[in-house]
DNA sequence: CCAAGAAACATGAATTTTCATATAAATCTT
DNA sequence: AAGATTTATATGAAAATTCATGTTTCTTGG
């Protein structure tokens, strides 16, 4: 009923809905993070192990994306991925600059392997949060991200607070 | 009304809960951050002076939990924003061990400054997402967390997906 | 009080990440 | 069809991060 009261003394960073977002993920992820670093697999890679399941051959910039992780820095891990033989790299014959990223036998092992586990540390997490199997809290977060990447509210007129700056910042 | 039916071909990545936060994390705070580079700050560096606004003076290692970040990188986060002014390191004088962090007069008027920016972006972006306060998301959110945090579902034999691995994954 | 152990930070080397930019291949322009 | 642009990826140097471990300072049992 009154949850929506601020409370001047109350701390910031804990109430910060930024912050809450963070250490939600990160809580979240941690198990399952050191089960990836336990196969052998730093997380970054696991990610991309991840989306290829999904989107085996899809070229770096696409997976880059998907993976959210910068292109350059993607670049220089599945060049590692590759000299350990769980991904291979094939340039596309309709356009050269592309370079496809696919699975090897052995990265799909792997992949698929974690991807199951990845599956079932969702459920048992789900279960045990609120016994439900999470539809609520994914459409929530699925709502969030789809309101952050299309407008944004922030190229037009109607976003105030990051365009001012120090001069407004104590009056 | 069916959101919990499985496709098996639907993909696993965009449903995938540990993703979904991941990505809402990434994509709720890509523009404050960006923000906060524009003046001048790096994003740890930001999280540290958000913290000391809360509890300035705490010691390396509460910090380092608080701002979620691991502590032998956040010494070095630290030394630099001494150097730079934005902080003072004082060691404890009831326990040599310990080294006390505080904003200077020059970081807290940078960290106020942020602060009230980040609540700023926080309002509109909650205001355009729902019109509402966050209050539900937030709950939920710090809900999960303290699920994780406390009994993590993990350390008893309640958990299973994580612990068994390659022998059992094809079967 | 002393030795052993624990706690809090710091440090260094190896590795990653970042950022700007290079290279190469398509596409467009006129 | 040559040159200008754009797109896709790679690269290199600087900086940040990680991980293991070192150092210093407390704490505790005997």
């Amino acid at each position: 009923m009154n949850k929506t009261i601020e409370n001047p003394n109350d701390p910031f960073v804990p109430n910060y809905l930024l912050y809450l977002l963070a250490a939600a993920s990160e809580a979240a992820s941690a198990r399952f993070h050191s089960h990836v670093r336990t196969r052998g697999l730093r997380v970054p890679e696991w990610r991309v192990m991840a989306c290829l399941t999904d989107t085996d051959g899809s070229m770096v910039t696409e997976l880059a994306r998907y993976a959210m992780i910068e292109q350059s820095r993607l670049t220089k891990i599945i060049i590692q991925m590759d000299a350990r033989g769980l991904v291979s790299r094939r340039s596309d014959p309709k356009d050269g600059r592309r370079v496809r990223v696919f699975l090897t036998p052995q990265g799909r092992t792997l992949a698929d392997e974690l991807v199951a586990d990845a599956r079932a540390h969702e459920l048992e997490l789900l279960k045990s949060f609120h016994g439900g199997d999470g539809t609520e809290i994914k459409d929530t977060l699925r709502a969030l991200i789809r309101h952050l990447e299309s407008d944004q509210s922030g190229q037009g007129d109607n976003t105030v607070s990051l365009a001012r700056n120090a001069e407004t910042a104590d009056s």
